[in-house]
DNA sequence: CAGGTACGG
DNA sequence: TGCCGTACCTG
């Protein structure tokens, strides 16, 4: 029922109005910003999907299994996810499968598939979490299923009106005001004429009906005594358009692909998500604009978005309170003592205020292969074994992504390492003249591998990982005489990563004498590095003579040269495995190898660790310091350390000193460049005006202070 | 661009 | 905890 008294006493509109007719609270700019997924309308409406259990989910369809059975994801001994029947056993992702099995005899655990060293493709194992040490986890089986579902999210949504963002393996982002906008139009004729006088800025007409129908959908509550169901405005009919949408999403997801989801409508990202989240399972919640900030002010911030981490808990402290309602009561200017951006994020953000765009992105843009080690790996031949598994998985994803059709190809390639709290990355251009191969990738990861092994202490490693990255465009962008430096700047990379490796088979023990006239020979024979410098320079002739002609060619022979030379090292060692190249490694650079363990190198004979410490870094003998300290300064650092790590801190300057060497060697030898200073590029100031941004400030700095050591 | 951090599922 | 994926910052 509706209740005119109320109304026209609380309407701007109602007396005032020179038409004294009752209005909508918007204008019918608004209304048409709808069409374009304007991020400032007040009538936009976003949902979000969440699918339930997801990973439990997929084990349950996969082997068609009673979904009311409890059932949980087993990773190892963990457990990654739990389905809601199990979750009323009171199991969590923290318990053990025993003690989950404790908790409910009847669960039902499967294993995540793994894949096995030497086979071709990831399969689901019997007993798997018994080959820890041999199998990796493989989550394809979701990452497929994910992409069956967004599928169907999108083929149950109008092509032109459809903005859907993958916010991560098993949730979406929808934009759904442009098809809000049409229903609209088609339901209420009176919104398609024209705004009176043409102007776009005049009020819309009242909603004509005056009771909403929300079918089952939960509400979110207003906090207030009531008379929102009685005065709806057009953004409650959106709100009910868009949960409608939600509803046939999900039932469409349900029918052909037999998943459950929980879904969220609202104004914004920010409080769809929050929606999503506050019924589960397979259930939608919307969040009228009238009801968002009671809604908020009643919840811990850091529930929101960006708030879960470590920007949280500062602001936790800094307020001393996790509620929103708190935090309410802070000026702006208190707030941005967190940083002025962060703080205006922050001071919005609680109000429900969120403008951030659906990425209508759908594609991948990077993707990675991981280990952990348990217990830790101590060679490069065992590092390589793990770099072939990850060669390999990256690859068949590749594949599936559609890169080869696609002509979506990866332009970079990362290798991430850790040792202990310390993680050291090294990546490399990908080269983009021949067709990705599985063996490309595993030459470069190689290669990557081997950097970090010579560039500092590597063993034991805890973690290993392979990643691609830089997909975005399927076209290139670099075209014209800038296309071709691109193609110049990666043949060198190419070459410095075989250089690197070659050193890798050379001793440390020259490094104080050498100076630029012998680097060459600290590399190995001085023909192997002329080679470098001759390919490089004979791509860089090809160039100025006729650019972007033969460039592909010729880097495919570059690419030859390295395999003969550079990779000849790796690559014997590898075809050989009674002499594996680990010693090798591990006796040169800092492994706890005894040195008799090492194999001569062809170049010369490996110092012994004992050598090394004999020659430090700053030539002084320890005696001349005050000796009775156990500390030592470094003077490069200017910092006091303890002297049982300045062994391991000399290795660290050696290995900056010697890839600081290795780069200017690479800048200014093979073009004979003349002023090889390239000044450092200015900023464009990035970034979009979004979430904090950063958590600027404090604890970046003070990160840095850690330097290469860590507490 | 290389290397790192933060945040999230 | 392990295995991811994205965005941002800094030198």
């Amino acid at each position: 029922m509706s209740s005119p008294a109320p109304f026209l006493a609380s309407s701007p509109f109602s007396i005032t109005s020179p038409r004294r007719i009752p209005k909508s609270r918007f204008t019918y700019k608004q209304l048409h910003q709808l069409k374009t997924f304007s991020t400032q309308t007040p009538l936009r409406v976003i949902a979000h999907i969440d699918l339930d259990a997801f990973y439990a989910q997929c084990e349950t369809v996969r082997l068609g299994i009673d979904p009311s059975k409890p059932l949980a994801v087993q990773q190892w001994q963990g457990l990654i996810a739990i389905n809601y029947p199990a979750r009323a056993y009171g199991l969590s992702r923290h318990v053990t499968s025993t003690e989950a099995l404790k908790l409910c005899p009847d669960l039902i655990l499967q294993h995540v598939a793994t894949w096995k060293e030497g086979e071709e493709k990831w399969a689901y194992h019997e007993e798997a979490y018994k080959h820890i040490a041999t199998h990796k986890v493989s989550l394809d089986p979701y990452r497929m299923e994910s992409r069956r579902i967004l599928k169907c999210i999108k083929e149950s949504l109008p092509e032109k009106e459809q903005r859907v963002e993958k916010a991560s393996i098993d949730e979406v982002f929808m934009d759904l005001s442009a098809q809000v906008h049409t229903r609209l139009s088609e339901r209420y004729p009176e919104l398609s004429g024209p705004p009176p006088y043409d102007d776009l800025s005049e009020y819309l007409p009242k909603v004509p009906t005056t009771v909403l129908d929300w079918k089952a959908d939960a509400l979110v509550e207003t906090g207030e005594e009531d008379g929102e169901v009685a005065d709806p405005d057009w953004d409650d009919v959106c709100m009910v358009i868009a949960s409608e949408i939600v509803r046939d999403v999900r039932a469409h997801i349900k029918e052909q692909l037999g998943y459950t989801c929980s879904g969220g409508v609202a104004r914004n990202k920010m409080l769809a998500k929050l929606g999503s989240g506050y019924k589960k399972p397979n259930q939608q919640t919307v969040i009228r604009n009238r009801a968002a900030e009671y809604f908020l002010s009643n919840m811990k911030f850091t529930k929101i978005r960006m708030l879960g981490g470590k920007l949280g808990d500062e602001v936790v402290s800094m307020f001393g309170t996790d509620k929103v309602k708190d935090l309410l009561e802070q000026p702006l200017d208190q707030l941005k003592k967190l940083g002025d951006d962060t703080g205006s994020w922050l001071y919005n953000t609680i109000r429900g205020e969120d403008h951030s765009e659906v990425n209508p992105r759908t594609q991948i843009k990077s993707m990675l292969s991981a280990k952990s080690f348990r217990p830790a790996i101590n060679s490069f031949e065992q590092g390589v074994r793990w770099l072939r598994i990850f060669a390999a998985d990256i690859f068949s994803r590749c594949v599936e992504e559609g890169v080869l059709e696609n002509k979506r190809r990866p332009k970079t390639i990362n290798l991430h390492h850790r040792q202990g709290t310390q993680t050291r990355s090294r990546q490399s251009p990908i080269p983009q003249g021949k067709p990705l191969s599985e063996q490309m990738l595993f030459d470069l990861a190689k290669n990557l591998l081997a950097q970090v092994v010579v560039d500092g202490r590597a063993w034991p490693c805890a973690n290993l990982s392979l990643s691609v990255g830089g997909f975005e465009d399927g076209v290139t962008n670099n075209k014209g005489i800038g296309g071709f430096l691109v193609r110049g700047d990666e043949a060198k990379a190419m070459l410095s990563t075989g250089r690197s490796s070659v050193s890798g088979g050379e001793p440390p023990a020259k490094r104080r004498k050498r100076t630029k006239g012998n680097i060459a020979n600290f590399f190995g024979p001085p023909s192997e590095k002329k080679r470098d410098f001759d390919a490089a320079r004979a791509v860089l002739r090809a160039h100025q003579e006729s650019p972007g002609s033969n460039i592909e060619e010729e880097l495919d022979e570059i690419e030859e040269e390295q395999d003969d030379s550079s990779g000849a090292l790796l690559d014997d060692a590898e075809s050989r495995p009674s002499t594996p190249p680990i010693e090798h490694y591990d006796g040169l650079y800092r492994s706890d190898t005894p040195p008799s363990a090492q194999p001569p190198t062809p170049f010369d004979p490996p110092p012994s660790h004992q050598a090394r410490n004999d020659t430090p870094q700053h030539s002084k003998p320890p005696a001349l310091h005050q000796k009775t300290l156990d500390t030592f300064f470094c003077d490069r650092c200017n910092v006091h350390l303890p002297i049982a790590e300045k062994a391991e801190h000399d290795d660290y300057h050696f290995a900056l000193d010697l890839s600081k060497e290795i780069r200017q060697e690479e800048r200014s030898a093979p073009t004979e460049n003349t002023n090889r200073k390239t000044p450092t590029a200015q900023k464009p100031t990035r970034g979009r005006g979004r979430p904090p941004g950063s958590g600027k400030g404090v604890e970046k700095g003070q990160a840095k202070l850690a330097f290469g050591r860590q507490a």
